[in-house]
RNA sequence: GGGGUGCUAGCUCAGUAGGUAGAGCAGCUGACUUUUAAUCAGCCGGUCACAGGUUCAAUUCCUGUGCACCCCA
């Protein structure tokens, strides 16, 4: 007979041998530990023979097993950690010892027994009784240098989940982290709502939609860019204090800064401006770096960052100045000075943008990624922010923030135009730009414009990138290392 | 869009100045009742990403394609 060796077939074999003698993938053990909460429990228990002794049923994945004859050990894991098991074939009797044996690495279990201290002083469980839950068909990666091919560790996420602690540990934080905010927000009077992930017009933001198809109403429907439009006509229904957190879709590139969809948390308060913002988000970043990282120095990639003390606060054409001194603030407000300049720095500028554009452009060119320590920049051209509130002083600049932490833009709010006869006009200069051949220019949202003719109250609004804020705080390089399954080309057939 | 790097056993990786490939772990057989990267002995396992080209001979050199990662725009 020829020897089985391929390790897929084997575990097959397995399985149908379990399918013969019934009950293949029961359902009926429960467990009432978790190895994880008995490490923590019994971290400094001594157990000695004359006690009564402490019997616990757990179930998990086979990690690890080392067989030696007539005794073995294994771990198992579970969503908390794992625990060792000790399994003596004196103890278990040889029908269940050799049912053991027979164990995979990868498969799903359940046991019981008393706890102890092995020799070493490992917390292990004396099994009494084992049982096969659900049978493994495939390997696990190796156990000690785990799982590193990057691409198997997105598309097939579970494994790295299984094999890297540090990739639970992130996907924990995450959590937490969402968990925070939302509590954050609830506690400061912030009803949690939630709006269409449909909009016949793609609107508040300024990117590449996906379009789909609903077919009964037979009408094109795009994925939101932004939920920000149907979050202020609430707040134009009377409620004044709203979030949401979800998905928003940009169909652009891909890189370790973009995944097609994000994650983003926006609100709105009524009778608050930027002002107000600025110091919500700086109360709410504080808040998760010292209740859910417990520290205010993080490292990211290398870089200290330091969320201690008041956050930095300055105007971009003042911070533009400040990190490029051969650049004089009177060539930023020159049409043909400053669109020279641009050329020099190599930014492509098109034939409609005019100077608050171009400024924008420089800002993002050479001074976003020096932004290390936690900044807000205010002053914005209203020319690059359809949707803000003018300045009072200063017409031809909004009342808006971005905010920024390791050079990446984490928020952006400001106050809301709530001006419905500006906001047309604003609309329709972006209609004139899209007929110029401005791709990404807004559409006239009529819609709207109906809701603001209703009246808006004088309200701000943000919207803060979740992901971004999750890579920084759990120092992760790319953000397909805090999106459970990151986007990823099809994986194509080999050529005929 | 441009450039760079990678793709070899289930996993982690060697390697071939061109002559059909190795290790560790995992797996299989056996020994072993306190191990923990268990140990010891023996064994199995490969379309060297894919397609062309050069060559007596290509996993290796060249070209293209695919996927992934990094950098730039």
């Amino acid at each position: 007979m020829s020897e089985q060796v391929d390790q897929i077939a084997l575990r097959r074999n397995k399985l149908a041998q379990l399918r013969q003698g019934g009950k293949p993938f029961p359902n009926d053990f429960r467990r009432d530990a978790y190895a994880g909460d008995l490490q923590n429990q019994y971290a400094d228990t001594e157990f000695s023979e004359n006690q009564v002794p402490i019997h616990v049923k757990v179930s998990g994945r086979l990690m690890t097993r080392r067989l030696m004859g007539k005794a073995s050990f294994t771990h198992i894991q579970d969503s908390t950690g794992q625990i060792q098991l000790f399994l003596q074939k004196d103890q278990l009797g040889e029908s269940i010892y050799d049912e053991f044996k027979n164990f995979d690495i990868g498969d799903i279990l359940g046991a019981e027994g008393d706890l102890f201290r092995t020799r070493t002083g490992e917390l292990s469980i004396r099994v009494k009784n084992i049982r096969l839950l659900t049978k493994a068909l495939r390997p696990l990666p190796e156990k000690y240098h785990g799982l590193t091919d990057p691409e198997i560790r997105y598309r097939q996420r579970y494994l790295d989940l299984l094999m890297n602690d540090t990739t639970r540990s992130v996907f924990l934080t995450r959590a937490a982290i969402i968990q925070h905010i939302r509590e954050f927000m609830i506690s400061h009077r912030y009803l949690e709502v939630e709006t269409p992930m449909m909009h016949p017009i793609p609107g508040g933001a300024v990117a590449r939609p996906f379009i789909t198809h609903h077919n009964t109403l037979n009408m094109d429907l795009y994925l939101r860019v932004a939920p920000e439009l149907y979050l202020k006509k609430l707040v134009v229904g009377g409620f004044e204090r709203v979030f949401e957190i979800n998905r928003n879709f940009r169909n652009e590139g891909i890189s370790t800064r973009h995944n097609p969809e994000f994650t983003m948390m926006e609100f709105y308060c009524a009778y608050a401006d930027y002002h107000d913002f600025i110091d919500l988000t700086e109360e709410l970043v504080k808040s998760l770096c010292q209740k859910v990282i417990g520290r205010e120095q993080l490292n990211y990639q290398g870089q200290e960052i330091d969320f201690s003390g008041k956050f930095e606060c300055y105007d971009m054409l003042q911070s533009i100045l400040r990190f490029n001194p051969d650049i004089s603030r009177k060539d930023l407000h020159d049409e043909r000075a400053i669109r020279e300049l641009a050329n020099h720095l190599q930014i492509q500028v098109g034939s409609t943008d005019g100077i608050g554009k171009i400024q924008m452009e420089i800002f993002e060119k050479k001074v976003e990624q020096k932004l290390i320590n936690p900044t807000f920049i205010t002053g914005y051209p209203v020319e690059v922010s359809p949707l803000s509130r003018r300045n009072d002083k200063q017409p031809d600049i909004s009342d808006r923030f971005e905010f920024f932490i390791a050079g990446r833009e984490i928020a952006n709010g400001f106050s809301e135009l709530n001006d419905a006869e500006d906001q047309a006009e604003r609309f329709q200069e972006q209609v004139n730009k899209k007929d110029a051949g401005d791709h990404e220019a807004m559409h006239f949202d009529a819609d709207y414009i109906c809701a603001l003719e209703h009246g808006l109250p004088p309200t701000a609004g943000e919207g803060i990138g979740i992901d971004r804020l999750v890579m920084i705080l759990t120092d992760s390089p790319s953000i397909r290392d805090v999106v459970l399954f990151p986007h990823l080309r099809h994986q194509q057939p080999p050529a005929e």
